[in-house]
DNA sequence: CTTAATGCAAATAATTTGCATAGTC
DNA sequence: GACTATGCAAATTATTTGCATTAAG
């Protein structure tokens, strides 16, 4: 992982006055690691796979962690599971998602980004995490 | 209820060879005389309340019927229960949710509609659920 | 009458928690 | 050493399912 990644959580770590464990460690790298978008229950069983002590519990008290260090970010709701992503540097996106192949495609669209800040702007909503997922039927599904 | 509604969702019925109960028409009727958002527990806890024998079980099994007639859908996802709402003849709209006091409030707001729409055409994706959230805090909340 | 719907309780799925023990600071 | 984190298994929460019985067409 990115030293740059590792010194972000530490840094959260010790304003939270968190201990940084051996079971935090692989769960940032596991988390890392996915290429897009991981479940809990995945990114567990790759780590009991390979031969990992840490366990599910540890996972689960860990991820969210993550996301208050602001290293991931929920996405896909609407599922009775969790689904989470490694926030790159990349900029701002969302998720067009087929009903039929489950293939989920990242987007980033300016006019919906507008459109996001105005809206905000117009209610005087202070947003913490704005959520734009498209379920539908992608080119080669409809 | 309105008997547009009863008899859209009659249709429906028809059309896939599904029976008239007593126990949809107990969810139908609860469903609709919830105003805004309902969670199909809090239902399920009003039907039993009202003295009704229509089940916990008959109820999460009538209200996806519902969302496929079109007569209501799930809202507010990222949480571990389902919320669900009447469809209006409202036009389209989105929610702004406040993480403080848990208030929703329901938008509508043209760019944000015309932005949803050119990302569709953009992307060539024929979309079946859009689903606009944004969590933050509200004005008296912030 | 035939088949689908219901109620009930048991089963599942995902996540959370209590507690004794091990690991950090 | 003091206190937090972990593993494990049991508890919880929301939802689903199997099956015998009841009700709709």
């Amino acid at each position: 992982m990115s030293p740059k990644t590792k010194l972000q959580f530490l840094d959260f770590l010790k304003e939270q006055g968190l201990k940084w464990t051996f079971g935090r460690k692989e769960v940032l790298r596991e988390a890392l690691a996915a290429e897009g978008h991981f479940e809990p229950e995945e990114l567990a069983y790759r780590l009991r796979k390979r031969g990992s002590r840490t366990s599910k519990a540890t996972v689960y008290r860990t991820l969210p962690l993550l996301v208050k260090a602001g290293l991931i970010k929920e996405v896909i709701h609407g599922e009775r599971h969790h689904h989470y992503e490694y926030i790159h540097n990349k900029n701002d996106h969302d998720h067009l998602i087929c009903l039929k192949c489950g293939k989920i495609l990242e987007f980033e669209d300016d006019s919906l980004r507008q459109a996001k800040e105005k809206v905000c702007r117009k209610f005087d909503f202070q947003p913490q995490k704005i959520l734009v997922e498209i379920f539908g039927y992608c080119r080669t599904c409809q």
